[in-house]
DNA sequence: CCCTGATTCGC
DNA sequence: GCGAATCAGG
């Protein structure tokens, strides 16, 4: 699909707006990535917007050896398939999502949205936790149970999330995220 | 790991 | 001109 004055247009004000390049890619639709929108935007040299967003200096280290590519004769559409996998649905779990004011960020802030809509009227809390039954108390832990604490550590109603964790992971997928993730990416 | 934007370069 | 691959930073 080419860049009619439509869709550049929209990605001109979309970039202005502040949105990430990956937003804009899901705004104008299948078949355009985040490389073509930044692409793009290059070439109409209007890269820097109105907050610096995080973009380093941008020093040129070691450019050498980038002059690889795919070329072999079959030029094949990939055919660009919609990976966007929904998160695992834990044992006899309510379908909770929650992410209410949640910072997030991107594409993942994107396809968020998109999936609430109707999901969050279930679930007001502020995390996806387990039901009283299934809390847990430090001495319920083992290597498959997420710790991330919960409540005030020091008051009666204190547990660890509990839901299983993977191997070798002390967090349960969501708040393994939420360990180093999310909540103060910028800082530093 | 996931996400950002930046750059290069074959097409 | 286009954008995938790659790079670099967080």
């Amino acid at each position: 699909m080419g860049w009619t004055e439509e869709r550049v247009e929209l990605l001109k004000k979309l970039w202005m707006e502040g949105l990430s390049a990956s937003q804009i890619a899901g705004v104008l639709g299948e078949g355009v990535t985040r490389n073509a929108v930044i692409g793009k935007v290059h070439r109409l040299k209007l890269s820097g917007r109105s907050k610096p967003a995080s973009a380093a200096p941008r020093v040129r280290t070691t450019p050498r050896t980038p002059a690889r590519r795919i070329s072999t004769g079959a030029s094949a559409a990939p055919s660009a398939p919609r990976p966007m996998g929904t998160g695992g649905s834990s044992a006899g779990m309510v379908k909770q999502r929650t992410m209410v004011s949640a910072p997030m960020q991107g594409a993942t802030a994107l396809k968020i949205a998109e999936e609430m809509e109707q999901e969050i009227e279930i679930a007001p809390q502020a995390e996806p936790f387990v039901p009283e039954a299934n809390r847990i108390s430090l001495l319920g832990l083992n290597e498959h149970t997420c710790k991330w604490p919960i409540g005030d550590p020091l008051s009666a109603g204190f547990y660890f999330c509990g839901q299983h964790s993977e191997d070798g992971k002390p967090y349960c997928e969501f708040h393994a995220r939420r360990a180093y993730h999310q909540v103060d990416r910028k800082k530093r």
